[in-house]
RNA sequence: GGCCCCUUCGUCUAGCGGUCAGGACGUCGCCCUCUCACGGCGAAAACACGGGUUCGAUUCCCGUAGGGGUCACCA
């Protein structure tokens, strides 16, 4: 294919948010239009007014844009192009590829349940197929004349070679009795209006390429290359459901304290690989990206392992830029000290949370409140050792990590105790919890007067 | 049910006729160690089944089973 004209594009139709199935295929239509230089496109399927809603296409813009998916040109709105579609279906009319159907709901009704009946599949046989002499005064839809006979192959860059009997596709319709177009026939002629060549989306609109095709076909227009991407399973297999994963995508970035990086990544291996490459980068993704590396089936999602790309990105990340984000999660919170606390927090999590969690004890007000654990390691003669550690940290001229080891092990050693004996209690006094960063960062990034008081608040306790 | 598609460790995948079937997540063990992590090392773990084709099938073909998608005047 020639390289510098490929045109994708991303038509999510906005009746609910950006859940992580449509993420993927927009990131993958992103991929493919930036790794072949072209260009790509995004256009919003509001047709369906009733249930199409401005926070859902802000979702959508939203989600696209905090994943780093730009597209080129401005937004397209399928409603502001039905005059159009309208158009096209007169000129199908004209054509002789279309004819006006008078056939009632009853009518057809009646037909599919004869079908059922029978236990035959159902195929719409309108008798306005070939009578031109309908009611001109009363409502009627208008239908594609499909081809009847013969089969249509798709050259899928995913799915390979598909082929389907024309006498499966039937004359579906193009416009309502209403005189508005269906999704079937505005998708085509927005794809065609756009210059798209490369369809990418998920396959449950396979089966939908028949009938895309038909409607192409008769216009005599170019058929664009299809790209039909299986779909996203939740962890049973079944399809992704609201309980493991259907979830818009700013539910992973606001609640769930995802990196954007780390759903790109975890997005796009999901259903593709490059040999053994994990960690991919959006450079090189962009560089490897192609769809004949495409699973076919459809592939699992699997939040432990997003979990553990979003701790890579998190150690990768600028620590001021993780503060940022972590400081609306903490109360109390200074920046510029989370920032000096990154490098030995961000081992510790997970995701922006448990970031948050691992950096409370910075900001917690004196005195600390123990929890359970920590309070268990404060007791016996733990309040002597910490007492002696405060003595001799309060002598130390420099307030560094090498330092406050240095003091740490010698009271040990004169203790003739095991260094984590010291250190585990210390840890309660300074955290108020039995988990934290290495005790000596700890201290340092306390500062001297805050930890030398926590210290001192932990002796007292005992007497008081 | 009709039509279409799919099937490699629990999960995501590599493989594109000859491999000890590789990697990653998860799990387990060991090491590191002041806790928890991170990191390092190692282990268990897969070609759905049955026929072909072939000197040789995970790989190609056909069935079976299982899974998924789709069958609107919704998109």
């Amino acid at each position: 294919m020639s390289a510098s004209n490929v045109v994708t594009r991303f038509a999510p139709s906005p009746t609910g948010f950006l859940h992580i199935g449509g993420a993927r295929t927009a990131l993958f239509n992103w991929l493919f239009a930036r790794h072949y230089g072209g260009k790509f496109l995004l256009r919003i399927e509001d047709t369906d007014k009733a249930r199409s809603t401005q926070p859902a296409i802000d979702a959508i813009i939203d989600g696209m844009s905090w994943l780093g998916l730009d597209w080129d040109g401005d937004t397209w709105f399928q409603s502001e192009f039905a005059a159009r579609h309208c158009e096209v279906a007169d000129a199908l009319l004209a054509s002789g590829h279309a004819y006006r159907c008078w056939m009632s709901a009853e009518e057809l009704a009646a037909a599919r349940a004869e079908a059922q009946a029978e236990r035959k599949p159902f195929r719409i046989r309108s008798p306005w197929r070939d009578r031109a002499d309908g009611p001109a005064d009363q409502q009627s839809v208008v239908r594609l004349r499909a081809p009847q006979d013969g089969e249509t192959a798709i050259d899928d860059q995913v799915q390979g070679r598909v082929t389907v009997q024309n006498a499966e596709i039937d004359d579906f319709v193009l416009l309502r009795s209403d005189g508005s177009p269906t999704y079937m026939l505005a998708v085509v002629v927005d794809d065609h209006d756009m210059g798209v060549t490369h369809v990418i989306r998920g396959d449950d609109h396979l089966n939908n390429a028949f009938r895309q095709l038909a409607i192409i076909r008769a216009m005599g227009w170019p058929e664009p290359v299809y790209g039909h991407v299986p779909l996203i399973h939740g962890q049973d297999g079944a399809k992704l459901s609201k309980r493991h994963g259907a979830l818009g995508v700013e539910t992973y970035r606001d609640e769930l304290g995802i990196l954007p990086e780390a759903l790109f990544n975890y997005l796009l291996r999901l259903g593709w690989g490059h040999g053994d490459d994990e960690h991919i980068s959006r450079e090189d993704a962009v560089r490897w990206f192609g769809l004949d590396h495409v699973g076919r089936s459809p592939s699992r999602f699997d939040v432990k392992k997003l979990e553990n790309l979003n701790g890579h990105y998190l150690r990768e990340a600028d620590p001021a830029r993780l503060a940022a984000l972590v400081a609306p999660r903490i109360a109390g919170a200074d920046v510029s000290l989370l920032t000096r606390a990154m490098p030995v927090l961000t081992p510790r999590a997970k995701d922006l949370n448990e970031l948050a969690e691992g950096a409370a004890f910075l900001f917690k007000a004196r005195p600390l409140d123990m929890d359970e654990k920590a309070a268990l390691l404060l007791e016996g003669d733990a309040r002597t050792l910490i007492e002696a550690v405060r003595l001799s940290l309060s002598n130390l001229d420099d307030w560094t990590a090498d330092a406050a080891e240095q003091a740490v092990r010698g009271v040990a050693e004169s203790e003739g105790v095991k260094l984590g004996q010291v250190a585990q209690p210390l840890r309660a006094a300074l955290t108020g919890r039995a988990t934290s960063p290495g005790i000596f960062d700890v201290l340092v990034l306390l500062g001297r007067d805050e930890s030398l008081a926590r210290l001192a608040d932990a002796v007292t306790e005992k007497d008081g």
